[in-house]
DNA sequence: TGACGTTTTGAATCCGCTG
DNA sequence: CCAGCGGATTCAAAACGTC
């Protein structure tokens, strides 16, 4: 076995999960091998492998991993410089790798990759291609060509797009994923649909998702203050993906590796991921960053719990339960509001008195507000902390003796 | 010329435009005549003809529409019974083999269509298709294949989507649309930005809608409360798109007519259309439907005109109508560039002279500068103002002297 | 430090008329 | 068809600067 990197060891069960893996490989179950056994080398985990992407991808074991994420070159076709209405210039992608002489050989292109990533799915292995107007119907197209079945077209609806400075076309402010499985025939592709729906206010989850685009200090940058990579995903839409679409231990590929987010949010999530990218210098940027990376707590990845959704737990157990004391300070992030926890798990400002949500409400002004994620409490380690990590702590602490 | 039909009769400037329309045909200038004078038949105006749309659209003169919408069937199954007299497939789809067929049929049959369509297409005109990812994707391939040029895919989101039942995939909670040109030199495509703009809190309209989808009242049933046809689109869809890409009098074509959303908002909003269906039974839905509507008032469908067709005013008018002195000082917002008037219309910082947008320009170091907002001036009442105000009392005082 | 105003920036197929 | 040039055109969020 090749040792994993520093980011697998890092894994909250990367050796577990890693053993999972390879055992798929070699001893599958002679009914269902519709695919050859593997020889020659396992899954290189948690690595980004250097090179052209069809290259590389057939270097690895068929069937061997359960989620794509692909962000091919979109295939931009800018005929001149864009300036914004103060005449500065955008900083527009005019990168090499963008460049194709035709829709054919953009084609050709695509269906060459898409070839040799379907070859490496596992049988209920899904994928998601990421794209734009420019590219995402060839890719649509010829997924659908090769067999692959689309499950869902997926809007990433932008809250802070570039606008169309010249007025001549909408706002381009969303990008376009798709969803497919390997096949029709797939049908038990893994989708966590009760995790999502409880994460969405208990309402099931659209195919419209809003999220930021990525800035600040989430977006690398180089020494000078320019960006690493130019078109950098949001973690937050690469934690959707693998939330919705794989559990903890999976293997998720991304053979357009660019600035590492699949592996960032891969390894924070406790997944393992296998990258490839041609680039050194972006390879190099994504290791630094994914380094970085602190997985999040076992208990917060764990997969998919049980059907009937998570207990409710009222802050008034919390505060019984001894996790925080009456009398404790409460601050939202930026502390700009305050209140006081009550020994019956209401909390107050002052002579008004309620619900950490009815609270939090009035003291924004706002006709709603959830307390739990609101409302902050300096934890042991002198940090503030939202009261949801008491409240998960609560759950755990529930199901442990419930066991 | 065919009669048209009681719809167009009631459209607020019917008569006027339908002249227009054909006038374009016959009389075009002949400089600007970069296409046949049409000889036969004009267009059938407000009418649904009954026929295959292949066939009908033959009929019609090259270039005479203004925008086209279609809403293509996407039922593989459908399909092959509109398409082209091809028999080799058969019904029964369940196997992969037949899926690749089927997808070969479903081109033959966009590529036909979309052919035919771009045929009829004025050079500045723009198509809309909308279709969902069972058909997207495609359509999107041979729309660029064919040589169209995409301005924007546009996602309506829907607000009551039906759920997903199974839990097995995300909301499929909107649709796409893709809004091309003829093709990639056609710049002077309608879009009516400043209209849009005004009616979404004076920000620019982005590529995602939301529209509620087609019940209640507005969706069309028969006697025993059955849908009158299974994909009825909102007519506040139709409006945005026509309110967009349309003015009043001009003429749009729906290849797919079905109940007959695009007539109905087409005359609610003084626009012409064409309309084409294969089955009678809707397009008898769609005659009355449409004959019901009450179109809207002149005044609130009357193109609002656009700072970009205002009448050129050249400074060294305003200077020669006593607007401005010669030797008069102007400055930017903030006072920190300087320029005199001159009595020819320039302006001149030191020995330096030069257009308004000139000096601008290089006094900023910038590539381009629009003088009429830069530049400031002291008014009577002492106040600085933009010299832009100069330039809508010239505009004024000519509106005047020419009425 | 904080409040507040200014500047920067983001996967973009981004002008149109006249001569 | 091309060159020239007048002049029309941006939203949200983060970073940065100033008081």
């Amino acid at each position: 076995m090749r040792p994993a990197s520093a980011g697998a060891a890092a894994l909250a069960d990367g050796a577990q999960s890693q053993i999972k893996v390879l055992r798929a490989e070699s001893q599958a179950p002679r009914s269902r091998a519709r695919f050859p056994a593997v020889v020659g080398e396992p899954l290189p985990l948690n690595q980004i492998l250097i090179g052209d992407c069809i290259e590389e991808l057939a270097r690895l074991p068929a069937a061997s991993v359960d989620l794509v994420f692909a962000d091919p070159p979109y295939n931009l076709q800018l005929e001149s410089t864009l300036s914004r209405p103060d005449q500065s210039i955008v900083d527009a992608v005019d990168d090499d790798w963008d460049k194709f002489a035709s829709f054919s050989h953009y084609d050709a292109f695509t269906r060459s990759w898409l070839e040799a990533v379907r070859r490496v799915m596992k049988p209920d292995a899904t994928i998601f291609v990421i794209g734009s107007y420019h590219n995402i119907f060839r890719v649509g197209s010829l997924l659908q060509d090769q067999g692959y079945w689309i499950l869902n077209d997926i809007v990433w609806r932008k809250t802070n797009p570039m606008p169309n400075f010249r007025g001549r076309r909408f706002t381009n402010a969303h990008e376009t994923l798709i969803w497919a499985a390997k096949g029709a025939g797939a049908k038990n592709y893994r989708f966590n649909y009760e995790l999502l729906k409880a994460g969405n206010e208990d309402c099931q989850l659209r195919s419209d998702w809003l999220f930021p685009i990525c800035t600040g200090h989430e977006r690398l940058k180089d020494e000078s203050g320019h960006k690493t990579h130019p078109t950098q995903k949001p973690e937050a839409l690469l934690a959707r993906i693998l939330l919705a679409a794989t559990n903890a231990g999976d293997v998720v590929l991304d053979p357009f590796f660019g600035s590492g987010t699949t592996g960032a949010a891969a390894k924070r999530l406790g997944r393992h991921f296998v990258g490839i990218e041609r680039e050194e210098i972006y390879a190099a940027a994504a290791r630094k960053r994914i380094a970085a990376v602190e997985p999040l707590p076992h208990e917060a990845i764990a997969a998919t719990p049980s059907k009937r959704s998570e207990p409710r737990v009222a802050f008034s157990a919390i505060v019984e339960a001894g996790l925080i004391a009456p009398g404790a300070e409460l601050t939202d992030e930026k502390q700009r509001h305050r209140a006081i926890v009550r020994a019956d798990g209401t909390v107050a400002i002052g002579a008004v008195v309620g619900s950490i949500h009815k609270i939090g409400a009035l003291t924004q002004g706002l006709p709603a507000c959830n307390g739990w994620t609101f409302w902050h409490y300096v934890s042991q380690s002198g940090k503030r902390e939202p009261i949801d990590l008491l409240r998960t702590v609560a759950r755990k602490n529930l199901r442990e003796a419930e066991a």
